[in-house]
DNA sequence: GTCTATAAGTAGATAGAC
DNA sequence: GTCTATCTACTTATAGAC
């Protein structure tokens, strides 16, 4: 076990792998111990208990992505080229991140509150902010589409899904039609892109 | 506590109601108990185990889903068609069972193996063959797509994504903007047929 | 079949030596 | 700061009465 990081960052790491892989509930203290080559009662002296340390890496994961998505749609440009540079920089993200994507919903569907706050904060103003956008170029006509939340599902889902579900889909299919996941899975933006272009031209 | 069905199938639905709620690691024997309004050992003595009973339920969860998803690929129409009907139709499934799609997620990232033998067996034969049937309408030029994997992927995102992330979109966008959440997702049928349409058209 | 009581096993948390 | 040993609490599983 490498001893160059201090102690703390190293269960930090640790934790965030096991956590984000197994969940709050599937998580084991003597896991993450183990991942970070140090002992049980050492996760005890930094981080007080289980939960201040999900906690810490929870917040972390939400503070991140939430960041992201508000320098994206603070840009000032028409909602086509938002939710395509959305597309690009997120795919890169989940790429990096894969089990992301299942570990934020999950723990949200079993903690419904403990970050409601956290969000409401960061993104939802420009969440709004960004409906009403796609409202009004809808109205204009310059893009072909009902209603805004539905769009923003819509692109949400073809960007995240494949990352929740491409486990499931290499074993479907056979390791012959997907050898190249990977490629697949970055493959996605310009496929994305196209995808949503087609459905909203006017 | 209504003693009207007979014990095992009380428990059982129990099980799945805290199971696809909470996960296999989530769960808790004594919950699933009071929830079939039984003592805790007779979850004992009608299934073994807890590791057993989960098997039951998430065999039988598969086992409902693949059977559906053939039943489509069975049609004798074109590819549109044929994914238009399994939007109809999964949408109803997914509005009745909104648990589903993270749980069978998760679980498959959490035992990847138990169930590749099952999935293989029901699902993937069709799967190949809409996948060749899309490739040749892509040749045919009678739809605009590239990839079929990346197709299926797509469709499959904009039916699943918003049931497995509705709770967390209800929260971000408060209450106002989502008070009819249940019409939304019902009305995602035809929303995403006319996404899929416009996407489509060559 | 169904219950109460309890055993056995597991995981989180702490005490105390170094 | 880091470890070993141990405690406590929780969860699954079993024994045995009815």
């Amino acid at each position: 076990m490498v001893k160059d990081k201090n102690t703390e960052q190293r269960i930090y790491e640790a934790a965030r792998k096991v956590f984000l892989k197994k969940g709050m509930a599937g998580a084991r203290m003597q896991e993450i111990a183990d991942e970070a080559g140090i002992n049980k009662a050492l996760l005890h002296y930094y981080f007080r208990n289980k939960e201040k340390l999900f906690d810490g890496i929870f917040n972390e994961v939400i503070e991140r992505i939430s960041t992201g998505i508000q320098s994206i749609f603070e840009l000032e440009t028409n909602v086509l080229e938002k939710l395509k540079e959305f597309v690009n920089i997120y795919v890169d993200v989940l790429f990096e991140n894969r089990y992301l994507p299942l570990f934020v919903l999950n723990e949200m569907n079993q903690h419904p509150d403990r970050f409601s706050i956290l969000l409401k904060e960061n993104i939802v103003v420009h969440m709004k902010k960004f409906l009403v956008q796609i409202q009004e170029e809808i109205e204009k006509g310059t893009i072909r589409a009902e209603n805004p939340v539905h769009l923003l599902l819509s692109v949400l889902g073809l960007i995240i899904f494949p990352f929740a579900v491409y486990p499931l889909f290499k074993k479907m299919l056979g390791e012959e039609l997907m050898e190249n996941t990977d490629i697949l899975l970055i493959e996605r933006k310009k496929e994305i892109c196209l995808f949503i272009e087609n459905a909203l031209k006017p």
